[in-house]
DNA sequence: GTCTATACACAGATAGAC
DNA sequence: GTCTATCTGTGTATAGAC
């Protein structure tokens, strides 16, 4: 699978994202026409993203939002009952996607080396395709309250965990060599998440998200494949 | 060279840091008894940091920072004549260090190898030392002016280069194999940001730094070294 | 459901006493 | 050189009209 093979399953998926925030906050969300709902939460979210992704969801005021979602003030605070938990809602949304496309295709009659190639794909491919809530997630975490800063960390843990599961497996059953796969899942995760945060370096030298999969995988494969069979 | 002996020389040297930023700002520096600004830029500038990386530079106010200095609001507008200014001072200093650390350390003489391996520990040695600036330098690149993102951007590159460099040097001479020295060099700055920027990460699972620089010079050198030599 | 107008707190910055 | 007191702009959030 490549990145656009990826990106037509994702779309059917993506126009779900909005409705699904409305589900998990129906209690908070004081709009009743769902069609509503949705469609300004798309535009709230996408403002969000865009200015806080520019100078920091901090820096971001309501003011700003609401010229950039093109909702006044007051109708903002009838989607969300505070800016922090806007916040919320979008790193939850995040981890709820992150995690779902991780459990539809890792599956568990791959065998190790698919299973590493798989999850390097689709940590790269999905991160591509939701650039700006990967960006936001990660850059945001640390202004967030104690509480949901845990929830981060245990996102990267969580996340971290299916890579060094796979490389435990692998060397269990003989099918890759003797290495660290608790600091290589470790590397892997950082170099994952490269992607995302310096997209500005690899759009300047004209890297695709195929070319550096590619690069990764391999990379990783010289390392964690017994000599002979590289 | 370990981690313990590389403190002792920076140690000699985290005393001028300082002064160094006095030298740098004399003409924005209102204060004249030499004394007194390094003992309280110091404080400022640990301050700073302390806050901001806990929530972020933006949601620092001149009062939180007044009250962990231990100096007055007006007192700290001596030292800068906006809060802007003070995040320059920050994230230039830190270029300084940074660069000048590299060209002490990195001798011309040394073969490819030994360079790789210096610059590796360097960088982890050198961000250990200082983690706070940069951990700061890297959060805070996109909260700044336009003109300040591309310095940011430019660090980022230069340090780069330094280690594509090493790799290009390295395949020429054939001491390294066939590999793609730009995105090996991408890939390792990706992971020698990973040690400061997730520090809470390899705390918890006892990481040493001494430990970390062992793994990542390893893992790079099972990929560039040709098999015969590993 | 969405708007405008506004309340009230707190931001960055400075003036002037000491 | 450093302090306290204060200016002015902007922040989040809400009330009440439509």
């Amino acid at each position: 699978m490549n990145y656009a093979e990826f990106r037509k399953i994702f779309n059917t998926y993506k126009n779900d994202i909005y409705h699904e925030i409305l589900v998990e906050n129906r209690d908070t969300i004081r709009v009743k026409k769902e069609h509503t709902v949705v469609r300004n939460l798309e535009k709230i979210f996408e403002a969000t993203l865009k200015i806080s992704n520019r100078k920091g969801f901090q820096a971001m005021s309501m003011r700003n939002l609401s010229k950039e979602s093109g909702l006044s003030m007051g109708a903002l605070y009838a989607y969300f009952s505070s800016k922090e938990e806007l916040l919320e809602m979008l790193q939850h949304q995040h981890g709820n996607i992150m995690r779902r496309i991780f459990e539809d295709r890792i599956k568990t009659d791959m065998d190790s080396k698919t299973k590493l190639n798989t999850a390097i794909q689709t940590h790269l491919y999905l991160s591509e395709a939701m650039q700006p809530w990967f960006y936001f997630a990660y850059m945001e975490t640390k202004n967030m309250s104690r509480a949901n800063q845990e929830k981060a960390m245990a996102g990267e843990l969580a996340s971290e965990k299916i890579f060094s599961n796979i490389l435990l497996e692998g060397r269990t059953t003989n099918v890759f060599a003797e290495h660290n796969h608790e600091l290589t899942a470790s590397l892997l995760k950082a170099v994952l998440q490269d992607w995302y945060l310096k997209r500005w370096k690899y759009r300047r030298r004209k890297i695709s998200v195929d070319q550096y999969a590619q690069f990764i995988c391999e990379f990783i494969q010289s390392v964690v494949l017994p000599p002979m069979k590289n």
